[in-house]
DNA sequence: TTGAAAGCGGTACCAT
DNA sequence: ATGGTACCGCTTTCAA
């Protein structure tokens, strides 16, 4: 067998026996104790043993070999991959951690950045998550979900803009995004806008959908839609405000605040005129497009709450066969201000 | 023992007796294909059924099982709780992922909100990572560091302003960017340098180490520094514009870029002039920063690449008892232009 | 009320 | 070149 000393330093790691003989009873008993099993009856002085002789020592149980006897775990497993969104998201994934906490589950997040579908997958896939919450920073393949649920997770759930095969597919409506702001365009008179399209890579999955959005809105009437791909730096948005007459457009609808305020500035330095000119529409409500002059007219979304989507998570783990469908997670408003 | 079936649906998870059950060979001989365990000679034929059954039974070794045979995990544990403190910190997060990763570690983010110092050390604990990588979100406490380092931790790395008893601590010197700041403000003639110390909790720790810097940066001369709590709101900025005269500043450092920017606004709209009768440095080193008038002064935080905190972490685990101090995490620069 | 013991899914020593 | 098997830490049945 040969196990070699566990600490470097003398002291090993206590486990259950360690406490069992200090408090000279079974591991039976300190297990009892310890999880306060309610079909047995422990004596109160016995109770007492066993907790002292676990705190003298400093015992933690170890989640590993409790979660192999019991045969499943608690994880949810919270695949991360890109760089921020933006702040709705952190806090988003903040409550969504919490409410989950309170649900009694161990929620991980697992950085995946770089790993491809299937290679991810089975990553995550040998913790044995209960359930996996993925925001479709990683490419989920229909395989990859064939995979974790072989691997006994009894929920894969992505929340993205749009479905994965075999999940259940909570559906962010990044489309909407453009529409609402597209529709206000239209309604104000606008008839050439300009939809930003962020050339970093990893956030195809909003603006795709966002851009479709805004071509829905325009359908049926006599406006256009002009993609704009724009990288997030000074020279790339002077470069596209240096051909903005040529392009002809007399709106844009900007990707997020962030590339608003980026166009925004480039624009007024080159002498068009806004919202004259060109009307400009953000999106994320962010304080600093508050403090702009024209102040930046914006897309509020609001997230779903961290506890709704973690009810839904909860409930698929309870009824894996169910479809718990919900298509609410995302609200999009439109805040009309100076810009446009 | 009773193990009910895994699987609500009959297709229970396939374990490696599976696999060597469909290959026809023995659970050892699975084991030392899959792991290509070099002391022992498989033949080739051997180790094509092997793999071809642990294939088509979608076979995904449990890394719980795996490490408590092995009794040690190469799990990392990031502890995370706030909302991100900007964008330096998601990308310096996902860099450290990758990094780890390449070193062959598992590395999991725990949100531990709400969570204090010694639960929150017990439920990491629980999950017995090798190495806890702590970035002050959450308060660890010398208690937290003994739990944690019994529990079989080879390596508690705290990165943040200040020291944690028992840690390998990797100071990120914030007081150096208060400091970096008001020299600057101090050279320029400025006296009297307001410090903006933003009221939302969870960033003294930053905040508290770069006033003191602050206060380092004027002892000897003759300009003293003034406190200036301000939460990230438009009336909050403005109630401290409004009595922006009355305190007599001609300069303040607000803390990072977008506090810089907000009450820049603020004093701009109470006719306080920017640079001239104010000067306003930040810090980050944003890019909407670069887009106001006048451009935003700010310091720059080269923030240590992750492949050598990796590296830290890594030295760390292999030689428990080292000090691997390092005080080089973090470099802060100031970047002048036209605010101040 | 408590204890003995089986077994979760792997790994690695020792035999064959 | 393989297989048998003990064991990691914990829970839970069954017996005492």
């Amino acid at each position: 067998m040969s196990q070699s000393p566990r600490q470097s330093a003398g002291r090993a790691v206590p486990t259950s026996a360690d406490v069992a003989r200090l408090a000279g009873v079974s591991r039976a008993t300190v297990s009892y104790v310890l999880n306060n099993t309610e079909a047995v009856r422990i004596s109160e002085p016995t109770r007492r043993r066993v907790r002292e002789a676990a705190e003298e020592l400093g015992y933690v149980p170890h989640a590993a070999a409790r979660s192999l006897r019991a045969g499943h775990s608690r994880m949810v497993l919270l695949p991360t991959a890109r760089v921020p969104v933006g702040p709705l998201y952190g806090t988003f994934l903040n409550e969504l951690q919490w409410a989950l906490r309170r649900l009694d589950y161990t929620v991980v997040q697992y950085g995946s950045l770089g790993l491809d579908g299937d290679e991810a997958a089975r990553a995550w896939a040998e913790l044995r998550p209960v359930a996996v919450v993925s925001f479709g920073e990683v490419e989920l393949t229909p395989n990859g979900v064939e995979i974790l649920k072989r691997s006994g997770a009894k929920a894969v759930i992505t929340v993205g803009p749009r479905r994965v095969e075999g999940t259940h597919a909570l559906v962010m409506d990044q489309g909407r995004v453009g529409r609402v702001a597209t529709e206000h365009l239209v309604g104000r008179g606008r008839r050439r806008i300009g939809v930003v399209v962020p050339e970093e890579p990893g956030l195809e999955m909003f603006s795709g959908p966002r851009l479709d959005g805004a071509r829905q809105a325009v359908a049926g009437t006599d406006a256009v839609v002009v993609p704009l791909p724009l990288r997030y730096e000074e020279e790339s948005a002077n470069e596209l405000a240096g051909r903005w007459r040529a392009l002809g457009l007399d709106a844009v609808f900007a990707y997020n605040d962030e590339y608003a305020m980026l166009l925004m500035r480039a624009l007024q330095d080159a002498g068009v005129l806004v919202p004259e000119e060109t009307a400009v529409v953000g999106c994320d409500d962010l304080l600093l497009g508050r403090l702009l002059r024209p102040r930046l007219t914006t897309v509020r979304i609001d997230m779903v709450i961290g506890r709704r989507l973690a009810e839904l998570v909860d409930g698929a783990v309870r009824d894996p066969e169910g479809t718990p469908e919900a298509r609410d997670l995302m609200a999009s408003q439109l805040v009309p201000r100076e810009s446009g």
